[in-house]
DNA sequence: AGGGATATTGTAAGCGCTTACATTTATATT
DNA sequence: AATATAAATGTAAGCGCTTACAATATCCCT
C-alpha cells in the first residue's frame, strides 16, 4: 500500500459511487441497510479515515472549536476549558487548544493559525486585544466568545465575571477587617483586561475606604509562583511593612505564602495574604488561601453551549455575567498588633 | 463584502496569475520584488488569509503537530508542553493539543481527529494502546513519538525515563531507611504503562530487600488530589498501619497530605509520604513532598526535535532515554517509634 | 546585435471530498 | 396493471490552493 486510501477507492471496492460512500458516512439514514455494510465493511477493509482538509474545503465546516488561552503551565485555566471540552464533545464538535503565553503577539498568530485551520468558532479569554483581529474575525465569518471576564459591550460577547467587581467584594472585606497597610502583587497589565479590573477593583475599594488608591504598593509580575514569591520578599522589606499582601491570582499567593514560610514570617499572625481564582493549590498550602472563587466549570460549559449555537447561527451571542464568592480562609486575618474588641 | 477573499481575488486585484501569489506567499525570494510588492498590497488591502485547508490539501503538508494528553486538569504535562510548544513554535511547527481524560477509547478518537485534520506529526503519551492504532499511523504514515516513558522496542519510538527505575530508586530509598508497612497509592493502571511501571518499580524493590510485594497494600485511584485524600484515609484505617505511602504521583501525594493534616497526623513524624514527578506543587505544600524529579523541560524539548526531524524524513526516530533524580525532602522520614542508633 | 542561459510568470491539472441535480429503482394508490 | 410519489443512487461541478510544465522576459556573452 502505497498511500491512504481515498473515498474513490472504497466506491470502487462497494461497487458504487463516491457519494453514496460520501453519504453512508454523513448521513446514514439516506442509504439502503445493504448498501451500507458493503460500503463500511470496504471501508474497514481499506483502513479509510477521511481526509479532513478535503472535506473541510468541499463542506466548509470543520467541527472544530479552537480555544487559545494565555498558558497551559499553571491550573488557571484547566478546569474551565475540561468543562468547555466535554460540552463540546457532547455536542459533536472538537477541541483544539493552543497557547499564547501572556504575548499578545502570540495569541494573534495562534487566532490566524486556528482560523485558517478551518475553526468553526473560538474561544478568547479576556477582551484586551487589538481591535484589527476582531475586524478579521468578523471578515472571516467567524465567531468568538470571549470568557473568565465580563463585558456587555465588548467586539464579541462574553461569558465570564466582573474581576473588578470581585477583586472589589474581597479588598472591602480585607478593609473592613481594618487592615491599611495594603501591598498588591498584580499580573502584567498589558494585554490582560483580568489583571487590570482587579487591580482596579483594589483601588475602588481603597477610594471606598477614604484611602488614597495612589498609596497602594504596587508589583506587577507574571503570573508564576517564584515572581510571587520575588514580590513579596520585596514588599516585606518595605517600611512601612504591609500587614497584607493581595495577590492577582492563587499561583502568585502561593508564591507569597512560601515566601513568608521562609522568611520565618507566620500567615495571618504576621501577614495576611489572599488569592483569586480558588485553584485547587489554594486549599492544598497552609494556611489555606482567602481567596476569590470563581464558577470555572459552570462558565467553561455555559462558553461551550453560546459558542455551538453562535456557530450554528441560532443566535449572534448574548454575554452572560457569572457570579463570583468570596472565601474567607485562614491566610487573611486581623491587623497583626491590632487589639481584639 | 460577502465572503472571504481567496487567492483568486488577490491575483486579480494584483493582476498576475494564481500561481505567482502563491509563490509571493511560499517562496519570496521566487518573485521579482516589484510583483512582491503589489501582490503584498492587494493581500493586505483584501485582508487576504490563506485557506489552510485548501493549501493542505494541495501541498499534503500543514507545519502542524498534534499531541494527545491525558489530561489538562493538573500540571503534569504542563511543563514539558510548553518546552515542546516552544520549541516547535521555532522550527516553525504549530502545536496543537487534545486531551483523552485517561481514556483509551477516547484517545483514539483525538487521535484519527488529529491526523485527519492533517497533523504531520504526533506526540503521545506512554506505550500502552491498542496496535491497531499504531497500524492505523503507519498506514496514514504519521509520524509518532511517545514521551513520559522510555521502551526502546516500542511499537513507535520514545523520549523518556524509565517509570519503573525511578520508582526502583524511590522505593529502595524508603526500604533503607527502615520502613516496612508499605503502601501505595497508584494512579489507574489500564491503559497507563507509567503507572505500571511505578508499581513495578516498587514491587521489585521489594523483593530486593526480602519482602513479599503481595504483601503491598496497593489502592488505585485516578489521579486526582480528592482521590489521594480518600485513599490515604482508608489507608490509615488499616492495621497494621503503614509507616510510609508512596504515591503514584505528586498529585495525589498533596491529596494524603492534605488528609493527613486533616486527621491529625504529623508528616513525616506518623507517617511518611511520598510523590512522583516534583511537580511545583511538591514544593508548596508542607512539608514539601519527597519525590523523584522528572526533566520535564529537556524532555519536551527533545521530543519536539526529535518528532521534527521524524516527519522532516530525517531519521525514523531513535528513542531517548533521560534521568531522573531522587529529590529527599520533609515529607519523608524515619520509621515512627524507631529509636535513632 | 544576436543567441543561449537564466530568471520570472502563466496555464492548467489535480488534491479528496460534498452536494445540487439528474436518473433509476422501489413503494403506494387507484 | 398503470400511474404517481418517494427513496436511493449516480453524475459532475466545484471548494481554494500548489506545482509541473510551458511560455516569456531578462541578462550576459562574444
Amino acid at each position: 500500500m502505497n498511500t491512504a486510501p481515498t473515498l474513490d477507492d472504497v466506491a470502487r471496492v462497494a461497487r458504487v459511487s463516491t457519494a453514496t460512500v460520501s453519504r453512508c458516512l454523513n448521513m446514514p439514514e439516506r442509504v439502503t441497510d445493504k448498501t451500507r455494510a458493503r460500503v463500511l465493511s470496504a471501508v474497514e477493509a481499506l483502513g479509510y479515515t477521511p481526509n479532513f482538509a478535503a472535506r473541510v474545503m468541499a463542506a466548509r465546516r470543520t467541527f472544530t472549536i479552537g480555544a487559545i488561552i494565555p498558558t497551559m503551565e499553571n491550573a488557571i485555566f484547566a478546569r474551565g476549558l475540561q468543562a468547555f471540552q466535554e460540552e463540546l464533545h457532547a455536542r459533536g464538535y472538537t477541541l483544539l487548544v493552543a497557547s499564547s503565553a501572556y504575548q499578545p503577539e502570540l495569541e494573534q498568530e495562534q487566532i490566524k493559525a486556528l482560523v485558517a485551520r478551518g475553526a468553526d468558532g473560538l474561544l478568547l479569554i479576556g477582551h484586551d486585544r487589538d481591535p484589527a483581529i476582531y475586524e478579521y474575525l468578523a471578515r472571516q465569518r467567524v465567531p468568538a466568545l470571549a470568557a473568565w471576564s465580563f463585558v456587555d459591550d465588548g467586539a464579541i460577547p462574553s461569558i465570564g465575571f466582573s474581576n473588578r467587581d470581585a477583586m472589589f467584594e474581597l479588598a472591602q472585606d480585607v478593609l473592613q477587617s481594618g487592615h491599611r497597610e495594603i501591598a498588591m502583587i498584580s499580573g502584567v497589565i498589558r494585554g490582560n483586561d483580568r489583571a487590570r479590573a482587579r487591580l482596579e477593583g483594589v483601588r475602588a475599594a481603597m477610594t471606598d475606604h477614604g484611602l488614597d488608591p495612589a498609596q497602594l504598593t504596587l508589583i506587577e509580575t507574571p503570573y508564576e509562583i517564584e515572581n510571587g514569591a520575588d514580590a513579596f520578599a520585596t514588599l516585606m522589606d518595605r517600611q512601612p511593612r504591609p500587614t497584607v499582601v493581595l495577590c492577582g491570582n492563587d499561583v502568585l499567593a502561593a508564591g507569597a505564602l512560601r515566601q513568608a514560610h521562609h522568611l520565618g514570617l507566620r500567615v495571618p499572625q504576621d501577614v495576611s495574604i489572599t488569592g483569586f481564582d480558588d485553584l485547587e493549590l489554594a486549599r492544598l498550602v497552609s494556611p489555606a488561601l482567602a481567596t476569590v472563587h470563581v464558577p470555572h466549570r459552570e462558565m467553561g460549559r455555559e462558553a461551550a453551549r453560546m459558542l455551538v449555537d453562535m456557530v450554528e447561527g441560532k443566535t449572534p451571542g448574548t454575554s452572560v455575567r457569572l457570579g463570583t464568592t468570596l472565601h474567607r480562609r485562614a491566610s487573611l486575618g486581623a491587623v497583626p498588633g491590632d487589639m481584639p474588641h
